[in-house]
DNA sequence: TATAGTTTAGAATGATCGGTATAGACTATC
DNA sequence: GATAGTCTATACCGATCATTCTAAACTATA
């Protein structure tokens, strides 16, 4: 018998997820995916099918480390800290990015049209889970105290999803991490 | 001598804006372009001298259109009646649009790293107008006491225009009415 | 060592891209 | 009607695209 597949298929998509990430579907060339992966032409056609499979693979990896990032907030188990958190960073991650990648998702979601039902599936669910957490720890800490009962948690979990929004939108070349840091301090507030 | 130019430059201007507005500048091909102004291949390179260039044009003219917008609603001379205007006819655009194609500007944001500086300058001059416009709004109205003076004008501002951003990327397809007009009416909140 | 399956590099394919060039139809002036 | 300049249609160019295919190099088993 011959050989085991000698690649890691786990490292070549988070590399094409990177490569996805930084380019945009259109934009990232088969060519530029063997560079970025490392993976031969052939092998990758033979491992992944092609270039809209291997980009759904991408955004799925990266919804996977999105669901972990929210899990771990959550399991701070002080909401108003995980929400204070999760804002310092987004701004932090956006910042620190020097490729100014901004957030594959919201990326996505920009370019939605230009993709099939499965990709919009995907990322519609993904906002939605980061709706859905926000307004579990605005209610989580009314419950305890931690946040004014009078606002409205579906409301106000909402504005700060549009903050996260503009932050990873302006985040990719408009505005400076001062104007950013100063929309997550507004959005700090809003649940002060 | 002979005769002048025959076709409407603005009009082509337009029409090519309508073009690259839905698809973005990579997708957008010299052909869609020539179909969408009806005009000849040769004579839109004589006349715009290339797609870059005719980018930039559609653009200034969306930058045009936004500034006049602007002016109107200022014109009003009642800022806190002109952001909430400005929100309803932001939703109701987006809602409105059956393709879904957002705010040009933003769409370009989004993809800022793939254009030059000129688009850059553009772009991140519209953004600080409509900034500056929020701002201006805020500040005359609690001038006038229609608006809390306790209120942080300027951070204030940059939440409204995060708000706006949200319901422009996530109106491209990810939320619905409901969930645009939420976003709206709670930035109508922010300066109650 | 022979074999089977995976790797590799790269050629080939057919389509489309942005941009240029050409040739004729058209129209206002002379 | 001749002329000059702008229009249209279309052919052409070199480049690049996603994808398929071929053939040789490699490696673990038999």
């Amino acid at each position: 018998m011959p050989w085991e597949k000698s690649f890691d298929e786990d490292l070549a998509v988070e590399n094409a997820m990177q490569v996805f990430w930084k380019k945009g579907f259109d934009s990232a060339s088969i060519s530029d995916l063997i560079e970025g992966t490392g993976i031969n032409r052939g092998s990758l056609y033979n491992a992944f099918g092609g270039k809209q499979s291997l980009f759904v693979k991408a955004l799925l990896k990266y919804d996977a480390d999105r669901q972990a990032m929210l899990a771990r907030l959550e399991a701070l188990d002080d909401p108003k800290k995980a929400i204070s958190a999760f804002f310092d960073s987004i701004v932090a991650n956006t910042v620190a990015d020097e490729q100014h990648k901004g957030c594959f998702m919201f990326n996505t979601a920009l370019d939605i049209s230009a993709h099939d039902n499965e990709v919009r599936q995907i990322v519609t669910n993904g906002v939605s889970e980061i709706e859905a957490f926000l307004r579990r720890c605005i209610e989580v800490g009314q419950a305890r105290g931690d946040i004014r009962s009078s606002m409205d948690a579906k409301a106000t979990a909402k504005s700060l999803l549009a903050m996260i929004v503009a932050i990873r939108v302006l985040g990719r070349g408009v505005f400076a991490e001062a104007a950013l840091q100063e929309i997550a301090d507004q959005a700090k507030r809003l649940i002060e």
